[in-house]
RNA sequence: GGAGGGAUGUCCGAGUGGUUAAAGGAGACGGGCUGUAAACCCGUUGGCUCUGCCUACGCAGGUUCGAAUCCUGCUCCCUCCA
């Protein structure tokens, strides 16, 4: 990895060198510099919400990112946002958010904190957790100071809002609420410096404000491109089922990775801070390098490598794999119906078996099925590898 | 408070009494070619005890030999007026 130096020019060129913005103009490197002359560590706040339970690699980025403050010597502050969490961030929402119970809310944190140690420094020095609970269930009159930092018509100069103000959606107070929430969280944690990604532009700054209005000094603010999945153009998102979970089997890492389109590539090489191959590497190339580094930061290098073998076993020299899952499934008087065991095995339904059966997309031990291997004798696939289509294998076992 | 428009399969969207499991597109899946990329070609795309049966066009009833299509009530959404 690149080495930023000590000089806080050098610094904070190399910490946003791959951001969206780092704001205001020379913000961070004055930051750096105050640091130093103080003899300690900025403080670095990121909000994190813990309505999505697991952290992809679109979380990643800016975790990536925390991670180098860290490695410069900066202390992190994570905050879980369960006090926020009930009220829904609207940011890039059209509607409003569902409310989740706070057990919910609880588990959720409870797994993202573990899983964002998988990227971050968890050296009590380098870090520290927060629940913004802690400060935000306050006294009314302290509400009042928080209401009184920001008009309306600031807050309604946010593009989604504008959008469903201008729309008609409802937008309710507590919606309103939400950027102040999170502002006063940079108060309560004396943040130096905030990260998020670009979505998260407009509450970052108005922290800048709250701040001011509370007597402290702004913090910078650095926002991060957002992470395309591995459909290569909508953000990365569970919903969307286009994400790869830093807790993915090395296996799924490399091969969602191999699907993303060539174009995407450059992005990611970028966002998630892993050094671009030459680009007269062939494309290829440099995307099976790219699902190594991926692989190497979540499972160690050695998975990385088993994980390209076991791709170039199965979809290169279109072997199977080493370790096939077994599947169960019922025989009467000696025959399989094969529809039926491939649903049992596959969780599909029957009719789609029958059809895939059909259309050649299944091997029973290396070898097609035709339309009219409907049924099967036990013997023959008890112990067998069963394919359906590319990618899916499962071992059948045939109980007597 | 008033007037009007709409709700169809994963999504978009045709269809206004009779092969309509429902056109077309997207997506997804399978096959071919590849690098599980792109592009391109072919096919499939509700379920099942599968030459048949069941379920399905917002919900609940009704008319009819027969309804997504007609009628009644209900729910939800949208537009305009106040």
């Amino acid at each position: 990895m690149a080495s930023a130096g000590s000089d806080p020019a050098a610094q904070a060129a190399f910490l946003a060198r791959n951001a969206a913005e780092a704001l205001p103009a020379g913000g961070l490197e004055d930051r750096l510099r105050e640091a130093r002359d103080q003899g300690r560590p900025l403080r670095v706040k990121l909000g994190l919400d813990p309505t999505a339970p697991d952290i992809h690699l679109g979380h990643t980025v800016v975790l990536q990112k925390l991670r180098e403050f860290q490695d410069l010597g900066h202390r992190v502050v994570l905050i879980v946002g369960d006090y926020t969490a009930r009220v829904g961030d609207p940011s890039g929402r059209s509607d409003t958010r569902p409310v989740l119970s706070a057990e919910e809310i609880e588990a959720n944190a409870h797994t993202y904190e573990r899983q964002a140690h998988r990227v971050l420094d968890a050296d009590p020095e380098r870090y520290e957790l927060r629940f913004n609970g802690e400060w935000l269930d306050m006294p009314m009159e302290q509400l009042f100071r928080l209401a009184r930092t920001t008009t309306v018509a600031q807050l309604l100069d946010r593009e989604d809002f504008a959008r469903r103000y201008a729309q008609g959606t409802p937008i309710s107070i507590l919606e309103l609420l939400y950027p102040l929430m999170q502002g006063y969280d940079s108060v309560a944690v004396r943040a130096d410096v905030e990260l998020g990604g670009t979505d998260q532009t407009f509450n970052l700054l108005l922290g800048r404000d709250i701040q001011r209005h509370h007597g402290q000094p702004e913090q910078s603010v650095l926002t991060m491109p957002i992470l395309p999945g591995i459909d290569g153009a909508e953000k990365m998102s569970k919903t969307k089922g286009n994400q790869i979970g830093i807790t993915e089997a090395p296996e799924e890492m490399f091969g969602k990775t191999m699907r993303l389109p060539d174009e995407a590539m450059a992005v990611w090489f970028e966002l998630l801070a892993i050094p671009a191959p030459a680009p007269d590497v062939a494309a290829r190339d440099r995307k099976r390098e790219l699902a190594r580094a991926i692989i190497t930061r979540f499972h160690g290098a050695e998975a990385a490598a088993a994980a390209q073998a076991g791709f170039d076993r199965v979809f290169v020299a279109h072997e199977v794999p080493e370790e096939i899952e077994e599947a169960q499934v019922a025989a009467q008087d000696g025959t399989v119906h094969v529809p039926a065991a491939l649903a049992e095995a596959f969780g599909i339904s029957r009719s789609e078996g029958r059809r895939l059966v059909a259309q050649g997309g299944v091997k029973v031990g290396g070898e097609v099925l035709g339309p009219d291997d409907l049924d099967l004798a036990a013997a023959r696939l008890d112990g067998a590898v069963v394919q359906l289509g590319r990618r899916r294998f499962r071992r059948l076992r045939v109980p007597g």
